[in-house]
RNA sequence: GACCCCGUAGCUCAGUUGGCAGAGCAACGGACUUUUAAUCCGUGGGUCGCAGGUUCGAUCCCUGCCGGGGUCACCA
């Protein structure tokens, strides 16, 4: 605990923007400034709560005090008179003590009704003159508290003339004066009036677009009982939950161009990693069996509403076990994640019932596009697959390599007509650096990703764990790198390493969170799954 | 990266064939002690995203830029 060593007294704006003792900048030493220059002119409304507040503390109320006791939240107390007969007051009466924010403020005279809004949602409050005292209900809570503020407020249950569950107000108590105008939101008869909708305000202030429109809180929530659910189910089943370096000093695990930082100390360039895999495969190596990481990965390409440049991915390997195995899991995993979310196996997605309810269908990737197109591309050569992918008036690019080429024909003609989850197995190898070959397919992979309304949520193969086999692998990547494919991964020689020191049969599996979360709840942007996407600076 | 759309008060939005910038909510003053988008009377509030250009005059027309959204490209 520190304390201020002297009081500065502030008479005016100019005053907030340095503290007396800030020392003055250097050019050696440049002092960062908290508040810039120019600060914005505030609005009339800024000006007057700002004028609140020094009232209030001309009055000794401190508008930021230290804390608050609640014994309930709005929500327990109108579910403990959810019956519209019951009325509060018959029987015991019920005393509560809350903390929330004020959306709304309806004042009629001598009392008042007010909405507080805490993390489980809004309840009214009622304030009259005759309980709090004249000037208190004039001077200060009329006068000097506003929608926006935080107060916590004791009192005892009642219900309204029109029936509304209630706080009676014996006592409030300002717990944050809020100096900017809060939106304020009205709905009446499943109408909603003034709602926040402009996306980049959204995004740029979510802790605006979190009170003001309470459906994004669901999504958080249930975003984070999406994870809670995989993180039980992998945790049942005995998979040990490990962490692995952000930081790498050689990135791969994926077909996807990196972001490069520094370190000081040794001087050495690193990249964020673009995946989990390697790592956790060398924990294989060492014995764990089973092992799983819930983590961000970071790749460096445009945006889009399926792409934010750091994402969320579950990444899981299993020693002895092989991706027919997976699939198996899979189910489990996807059709638990739904029905803990809506109760049932099947959800609504954009106009489509999709139901997760096992078993999925399964069908291969090149049989899938037999069946789309006509083509069989089984043994193709890269000019064949470029002949096709032409005769099939896709816009490729003429030195796309085979395994670019088998993904465009693939994404373009089949992955759309996936809309029920299905697994899509076994690719060719050129797409696939890090999955085992085929045990009976020449020229394939034991690979398979699950498709739901168009889009991969899953990834997942059995892990190759021949060493030779894999130099082979890295050093075709390093060909197609030095050809000019940016997103070749380079050759990893730690992790060949620790291949030949024998590593078991494995399961790998990813799953790319925010996707799968963006089915789940119904959202058409990734940015309406993630708190806090990457947008532009504001100027 | 390309193309299309958008940017007006704290919020949601009108609007000006180029002529003093509007509404509802929010705010402020007043009335009202069980309201329900509370109501009623009154008042204030704007760099019309930014910078140029055309024009007697630009929020409006033109150009560039900034920010956002969408489609495509790339990707998971």
């Amino acid at each position: 605990m520190t304390f201020p060593r002297g009081r500065v007294f502030v008479f005016g704006d100019a005053a907030d923007r340095f503290s007396l003792h800030a020392p003055a900048p250097s050019p050696i030493n440049p002092i960062p400034r908290p508040i810039p220059m120019s600060e914005p002119e505030r609005s009339e409304q800024e000006q007057r709560r700002r004028e609140e507040r020094r009232e209030l503390e001309a009055r000794g109320i401190d508008p930021y005090p230290y804390a608050w006791d609640t014994n309930a939240h709005a929500a327990d107390i109108l579910d403990a008179f959810d019956d519209e007969t019951h009325d509060p007051e018959d029987g015991e009466r019920m005393d509560v003590a809350i903390a929330g924010r004020i959306t709304s403020i309806r004042v009629m005279g001598g009392s008042a009704f007010f909405d507080i809004q805490d993390a489980s949602g809004t309840i009214q409050a009622y304030i009259r003159k005759n309980d709090v005292g004249k000037e208190f209900y004039e001077e200060v809570f009329r006068d000097l508290l506003d929608i926006g503020d935080i107060v916590g407020i004791e009192g005892y249950v009642f219900r309204t003339r029109m029936g509304e569950v209630t706080v009676r107000v014996e006592e409030i108590k300002l717990l944050s004066k809020a100096l900017r105008p809060l939106p304020v939101v009205k709905e009446a008869e499943g109408e909603t009036y003034n709602e926040v909708t402009d996306k980049e305000f959204r995004y740029r202030q979510r802790y605006v677009d979190l009170t003001v429109n309470p459906e994004v809180r669901t999504v958080v929530r249930q975003r984070a009982q999406l994870i809670r659910t995989m993180r039980d189910f992998l945790d049942e089943r005995g998979y040990l939950e490990v962490e692995t370096p952000v930081l790498q000093p050689i990135y791969g695990g994926a077909a996807a161009r990196p972001f490069t930082t520094h370190h000081n100390a040794l001087d050495m360039e690193l990249y964020l990693r673009i995946a989990d895999e390697l790592y956790l495969k060398r924990l294989l190596v060492g014995g764990l069996e089973g092992v799983y990481e819930i983590a961000k990965d970071f790749r460096n390409e445009g945006l889009s509403r399926f792409h934010n440049p750091e994402f969320t991915m579950m990444e899981l390997y299993v020693a002895y076990k092989d991706y027919r195995w997976m699939m198996e899991l899979v189910e489990a995993l996807i059709e638990r994640i739904a029905t803990d979310l809506h109760g049932t196996p099947e959800i609504e997605h954009e106009g489509d019932t999709i139901s997760f309810a096992r078993p999925w269908e399964r069908v291969t990737f090149l049989g899938a596009i037999e069946d789309q197109t006509g083509y069989d591309l089984h043994g193709a050569s890269r000019d064949e697959l470029m002949d096709v992918a032409k005769g099939l008036d896709l816009d490729v690019e003429d030195d796309l390599g085979a395994g670019k080429l088998y993904d465009k024909i693939f994404s373009e003609t089949v992955e759309p007509t996936l809309v029920q989850p299905t697994f899509v197995m076994d690719y060719p190898i050129e797409l696939s650096p890090l999955a085992k070959k085929h045990r009976e397919k020449e020229g394939l992979v034991e690979r398979f990703e699950v498709i739901v309304a168009g889009r991969e949520i899953c990834n997942a193969f059995s892990e190759l764990n021949d060493p030779e086999d894999q130099r082979a692998r890295f050093e075709e990547q390093a060909r197609l790198r030095a050809e000019g494919d940016e997103e070749a991964t380079p050759i990893d020689e730690d992790y060949l390493r620790a291949m030949e020191y024998g590593m078991p049969p494995a399961a790998g599996l990813g799953v790319g969170i925010d996707r799968l979360t963006m089915i789940m709840t119904g959202q058409a942007s990734i940015r309406d799954v993630i708190l806090f996407p990457l947008l532009r600076p504001e100027r």
